[in-house]
DNA sequence: ATGGTCGACTCTCGA
C-alpha cells in the first residue's frame, strides 16, 4: 500500500504541531506540503525530526516553498519547473522518486486577478508543466502529481460558482489550462472515487465563517497516471485540522494505492 | 458588503 497526502501548510514554522500530529495519526508514506514560506537555511528540520520522516524541501523568503515528507529516503530528487533558467519561483515544484514512483509536488501560481500579468503567468505555468511531464514522466507508467493547483475544476468544486466566473481559480481559462495539463495523462483520484460528492479542501480565512457555512473550494488535488489511478482504493479529505485554532486555510487530502 | 484574516516581515504584499 502507498498512502500519499497533500497539504497547503501556510507556513511550516507555524504548523509544526499540526503536521507532526497528522503524520502520527494517519501514517502516510508521503506527504506533499506547499507554502512553507521559509528559506532553506531556516527550515525547521530539528522540530520536525520526531516525525521520523525524511524531508526534502526548497523554499524562499516569505512566499511559496514546497516540501516532501517520506517514510523512505527518496531515490532521487529534482527541484523546480525549468532547472537552470533562473526561474524566480523555483520553490513551487519538487519531484521525488519514492519506491520507484515519481511524485511531483506543485504549488501552482494563484494568479491574483484575471486582467493581471500574474494570471497570464499562471496560465503559462500550466503549459510549462505539461512540457515538464513530457520530459520527465510517462502516462503509461505509474506517477503521481499532487499539490495546491489553485483551480476548482468543475462548478461542484466551488461554492456559488456563478459568483466566481471571473475568479482566477475558476475562470474558464484557468480551468482550461488545468485541464490541458491533466489531459497529458492524469486522473483526479478523489473525483474518480467520489464522482458526485461536493468536498472542499480550502476555506478562505477572509470569508466570515467560511468553514461553518462550508463556503469553500476544492483546489488541492491528487492526480495519478492511469496504471496508478487504477490501483487507488481510497481517497478523502480530513477537515478536522481546519477546525483547529491556528489552522491553515487549507486541509489535508490523501489517497491510498494498492501496490 | 468590493470587505474580511492570516503569515512573513517592515510595512506592505500575497493568498
Amino acid at each position: 500500500m502507498l498512502k500519499v497526502a497533500t497539504y497547503n501548510v501556510n507556513s511550516i514554522r507555524k504548523r509544526i504541531d499540526t503536521v507532526l500530529e497528522w503524520l502520527k495519526a494517519h501514517e502516510p508514506d508521503v506527504l506533499c506540503v506547499q507554502e512553507t514560506k521559509v528559506q532553506d537555511e531556516d527550515f525547521p528540520l530539528l522540530a520536525l525530526q520526531p516525525s521520523g520522516y525524511h524531508i526534502t524541501f526548497r523554499g524562499m523568503k516569505s512566499y511559496n516553498g514546497v516540501a516532501i515528507f517520506s517514510r523512505e529516503q527518496p531515490q532521487s530528487v529534482a527541484y523546480g519547473l525549468d532547472v537552470g533558467n533562473g526561474d524566480p519561483d523555483e520553490p513551487r515544484l519538487i519531484r521525488a522518486m519514492i519506491r520507484g514512483i515519481p511524485i511531483v509536488n506543485t504549488y501552482v501560481p494563484q494568479g491574483f486577478e484575471i486582467d493581471s500579468p500574474k494570471y497570464q503567468y499562471k496560465l503559462q505555468w500550466y503549459k510549462r508543466l505539461r512540457k515538464y511531464f513530457d520530459k520527465h514522466l510517462s502516462p503509461e507508467k505509474p506517477a503521481i502529481w499532487c499539490g495546491d493547483m489553485n483551480v476548482a475544476p468543475e462548478p461542484v468544486d466551488v461554492h456559488s460558482p456563478e459568483k466566481h466566473l471571473d475568479h482566477v481559480c475558476f475562470h474558464e481559462d484557468a480551468r482550461k489550462a488545468y485541464q490541458e495539463a491533466v489531459a497529458w495523462g492524469f486522473v483526479d483520484v478523489f473525483r474518480k472515487l467520489h464522482p458526485d460528492r461536493q468536498q472542499f479542501t480550502f476555506w478562505d480565512y477572509r470569508a466570515p465563517n467560511s468553514l461553518a457555512n462550508n463556503r469553500g473550494w476544492r483546489i488541492d488535488h491528487i492526480m495519478a497516471t492511469p496504471p496508478m489511478a487504477g490501483k487507488c482504493v481510497a481517497s478523502d479529505v480530513d477537515i478536522e485540522p481546519r477546525k483547529q485554532p491556528n489552522s491553515s486555510d487549507h486541509t489535508f487530502l490523501w489517497a491510498e494505492f494498492e501496490i
